[in-house]
DNA sequence: CAATTATATATAGATAATCTATATATGTCA
DNA sequence: TGACATATATAGATTATCTATATATAATTG
């Protein structure tokens, strides 16, 4: 099943931030990890990531340090700020009710976790 | 708590077609029912609704004719085709793998705190 | 060893799904 | 009578994706 792409859209934001709110990660890594924790579902593009990254620093919601990653190369590393980690409660609040709205209108059980 | 409008995008279709799976019905009410039936969360705008069913009967998966409503007036009604039928479930599977991935990067061990 | 592929970051321009604004017409209510 | 709700419609703006392209290094493969 090829799931329609404009699902995502409005959830990258979100998902970036929840990736981040674990530990400090760098692009292709955040990149990877979606891929991995959706069993491949999502295949965030570099071109759609590096432009929304830039976005969240200059909004104040992460930030950015050159660091060595374990192969001892340079990675450009993100950091989650405390406004970071507000707004993904706050989408993470709107997410639930989102669902919940769908779910009344598909006459379907609730999916939504916490 | 406002919902982040493009939560929506891609959804809009699934759930125009789960209303007529319903019952036939002309925009005007999709909107009124859609807005209803999420408690608010859902105020489609006419903007958008109209140019979609006429997307969506392009596309052969509803059909229109012109009626009487209740209160006596002519009113341009919708119905589902077997193709939209098909269609929604296909969109409802869609959406079942899409939120059990979304929740799987969310509920990556964590609890939200402030 | 050369060619290809993967890793890694970045930007420009295209695409698609919404939105707002506007138009038109009728009906209702204060 | 003037504003607001109902009802349908289109044009143009906005926004979040995408593809295509660029650059550089590392790893793999023929």
């Amino acid at each position: 099943m090829t799931i329609d792409k404009s699902f995502l859209t409005g959830n990258t934001t979100m998902l970036i931030l929840r990736l981040l709110d674990e530990k400090d990660m760098y692009g292709y890594q955040m990149i990877e990890e979606l891929r991995k924790k959706s069993n491949n579902v999502f295949e965030l593009k570099a071109g759609t990531l590096y432009p929304l990254l830039h976005t969240l620093e200059k909004k104040n919601m992460v930030t950015s340090y050159e660091d060595i990653a374990d192969n001892a190369k340079v990675r450009k590393y993100y950091s989650i700020t405390k406004n970071g980690h507000n707004c993904l409660n706050e989408k993470r609040e709107e997410w639930k009710t989102y669902i919940a709205a769908i779910n009344e209108v598909l006459g379907g059980a609730s999916f939504a976790t916490d």
